[in-house]
DNA sequence: CCAAAACAGGACGGTATTGGTCCTGTTTTG
DNA sequence: CAAAACAGGACCAATACCGTCCTGTTTTGG
């Protein structure tokens, strides 16, 4: 179906959430209470998103989370690359050579990468700052950027 | 891990297989030899994509198949939506009215169709033209440059 | 100094989707 | 009328994901 994960679903979730209100400090209890999602599951992702830099973590009675970057600075692809793993539409990477059957034939995993960058652009285009404004900005355009050019 | 399924890779492959040899007709042994792609799957995406007015179908003993439309007319995001169905990042699609446990609080839902579009968006600008050129069309210098310009 | 609250880091199972095969038609060529 | 190829499903195995739980470790406050 070409979605993404749950996971990163309700990341960005919590993330929108946090920027909306950046500066405060969240605990797990509070979020999962406010946006809804199951505490575990809130615990795991938050978890998650620290190990990548995404949140600082305080530790203790009165610990919680927040932002570790401006919401500008986080896009929703550093999202979905820490959550689910890097952006890659396709299983053509070329980590392990022997892995693609077509190897010499193929002819089309040079475009791959172009579809794999056109994805990854678009979602680097898009920060928690856009997601926190309510809608129907300019900026819209400039998410999707490359298309723009595109037609242009 | 956000990537498209099997069946959507595979179908990118042949389809651009038989953009690339426009005009010819294939058959899918022909097709399933040619790609090294297993002639059952082979079978089964080229009947998805007929049924979705991708490609034309002639049946009986020179039978074969051949793209419905010139390459430029065909994007990767309509292959992705034929056999992946629709592109849809999020599960937060509004057929549903009660699907959606967030409902009035959410503040994201208007932000997800953003995401959505950009990605959609990026898929619509890539053509089967585009995959049977070689390579380094204009497109791929737009995506370095702006990555790097966020994480610096 | 100890109890409670919160983060850290895994392990674990049920479920749904996907990848892939196969089978039974129907159409066309020669 | 036989063979080749498309049409349209049903079907199973493997995988990945969703969600929970358990056992630490750190910090606050009495």
């Amino acid at each position: 179906m070409l979605r993404m994960t749950k996971q990163a679903d309700y990341g960005i979730v919590l993330m929108t959430h946090l920027a909306a209100r950046a500066g405060r400090q969240f605990s797990a209890p509070e979020l999962a209470a406010e946006t809804r999602i199951p505490l575990p599951m809130v615990s795991k992702i938050l978890k998650l998103l620290v190990r990548e830099d995404l949140l600082v973590s305080h530790r203790g009675v009165k610990g919680g989370y927040a932002l570790a970057r401006a919401p500008r600075q986080i896009t929703v692809a550093d999202l979905i690359s820490a959550l689910d793993g890097p952006i890659a539409f396709t299983e053509c990477i070329e980590d392990t050579p022997g892995s693609c059957s077509q190897e010499g034939i193929c002819g089309v995993r040079d475009n791959w990468q172009r579809i794999n960058q056109a994805v990854r652009h678009a979602l680097e285009g898009i920060t928690l700052a856009d997601l926190t404004q309510p809608l129907a900005s300019p900026l819209v355009q400039l998410g999707s950027g490359r298309g723009a050019e595109l037609r242009a």
